[in-house]
DNA sequence: CACTATACGGAACGATGATTCCGATTGTCA
DNA sequence: TGACAATCGGAATCATCGTTCCGTATAGTG
C-alpha cells in the first residue's frame, strides 16, 4: 500500500548533461515513434538523439517505458482537445457536427502518429499499460460525444464507443512505407461520418 | 530471357511421403496464417504438420514462399468470387447492391484470415511479390464493380479502389487477440457502405 | 584545480526466430 | 530383399533486437 519510495520526487536535480540528453531522446523517440510506431529498434531512436543506448536505459528502464511516455504525451495532447470539445458542450443541433469535428482531429492525429496507433490498438488487447487510465478516459469522452450526437437525433444509435474507434482507427491508419498523404484519408473519414448519419 | 529449366514441370515425381508431408505442410500453414497472420513463427507451423522445419524448407526455400503459397490460393478463391459477380454483370439497378455485396464478401475473408489482410496490406507497399499480379487483378475488379455503382447513381464518385480497399481492410481488420466477433464487423461494413451512398 | 558522484558510450549478452547442415530414415526399384 | 537416392528431423548457425555491464569522461563542488 504504502510505496517505499516516493517515486514523484526527484532524489536530486538532474545533471546538466543529463537534462539535455533526456530531452534529445525524448525529441528523438517522438519523430521516430510517429513515422515507425512500435516497431522501430531502440537503436535507432538513440542514434537519431546522439547518444549512447546506454544512455537511454538510463533514462527509461525499458523501450516500453520510454514508448509510454511519449504516448502518454500524445494522449494527454489529444484529451486536452477532447474536453475543450466536451465543454463547448452543445447538446442541440451543433453536437453531431461536434462529433464529426471531433473524429477528425483524432483520425488525423492517428494517421499522423503511428505509435499512438499502436498504443491503441494494442490498448484494446491489453488495458494494463500504464496509459490504460487515459485510454479508458478517451474512450469515455468518445462515448459522451457520440451519445449527445445520437441525443440530437444526427447519427445511428447501434455502436459503441468501441465500434467508433475501430472505425475511425482502421481507415485511418497508414502502413508503414506509404506515400504521401493528399487528403485520401480525410475523404475516407468523411465517408465514414457520412455512414453514421442518420438517413434522410 | 529464355528459363535454363522449366521450373513449372517437376523433373519428377515426389515420393510418397513427401507429397503425403508436402500437403499437411499447407493446410498447417493455412491454418496458422490465417489465424496469427505472417508473424506466426515458422516451427509453429512445423509443429502443427507434425514434420520437421527442414522438412518445411526443402518444400518452401523460405517462409515468404510458404506464405505466398497460401496467399496465392487465397486471392484465386477471392477473385473467383469476384469474377462471377463481374459477369453476373448488372449494369442497371443492382449495380450497386451487387457492389455492396462484394464488399461484405471481401470484408468476411479479410476479417477471418489475417495472412490475407498481411498480404493485402503489404502489397499497398511493394507490388513486387509473386502474387502482385493477383492483387492488381483484384484491384481493377473493385474498380469495376465501383465505377459500374457509381454509374447506376447509387454510390459517390470522388474514391477510387485503393481507396474502397483501405476502407474495407481497416474496418475488417481484427487486431491479433481481439475477441470473438459478434457481428460487429459486419455492423461496421455496413456504416461505410451507408456511408459511400449517395445522399438521397 | 582536484576529487568524486554521476553520467556516458558502446561492446557484450540473451532471447527469439529464420535458415542451413548433416547423420539417420525410408520409399522405390530391381 | 538389398541398395541407394530422396527425404526427414532437429540441432547448429546466423541475424536481429532488447537489455546489461563496465571502463571512461565530466559536471559539480570545495
Amino acid at each position: 500500500m504504502i510505496p517505499i519510495v516516493n517515486e514523484d520526487a526527484p532524489r536530486r536535480p538532474l545533471r546538466a548533461d543529463a537534462a539535455r540528453n533526456r530531452e534529445r531522446i525524448l525529441v528523438a523517440a517522438e519523430e521516430v515513434f510517429a513515422r515507425d510506431g512500435l516497431a522501430v529498434p531502440v537503436d535507432t531512436v538513440a542514434e537519431r538523439a546522439g547518444v549512447g543506448v546506454g544512455t537511454m536505459y538510463r533514462h527509461f528502464p525499458t523501450k516500453e517505458a520510454l514508448f509510454e511516455a511519449i504516448v502518454v504525451h500524445r494522449l494527454d495532447e489529444l484529451l486536452e482537445l477532447t474536453r475543450a470539445d466536451i465543454e463547448a458542450g452543445a447538446r442541440g443541433d451543433g453536437a453531431t457536427d461536434r462529433f464529426f469535428a471531433f473524429l477528425d482531429r483524432v483520425g488525423e492525429q492517428v494517421s499522423l502518429k503511428h505509435d499512438l496507433f499502436d498504443a491503441l490498438g494494442a490498448a484494446g488487447v491489453d488495458l494494463r499499460s500504464s496509459y490504460g487510465d487515459r485510454v479508458a478516459e478517451l474512450k469515455r469522452a468518445v462515448q459522451l460525444l457520440y451519445d449527445r450526437a445520437v441525443a440530437a437525433g444526427g447519427i445511428r444509435s447501434d455502436l459503441n464507443a468501441d465500434e467508433v474507434m475501430q472505425l475511425v482507427m482502421g481507415v485511418c491508419h497508414r502502413p508503414d512505407g506509404s506515400p504521401a498523404d493528399d487528403g485520401a484519408t480525410r475523404r475516407l473519414l468523411r465517408v465514414v461520418c457520412d455512414g453514421l448519419r442518420v438517413r434522410s
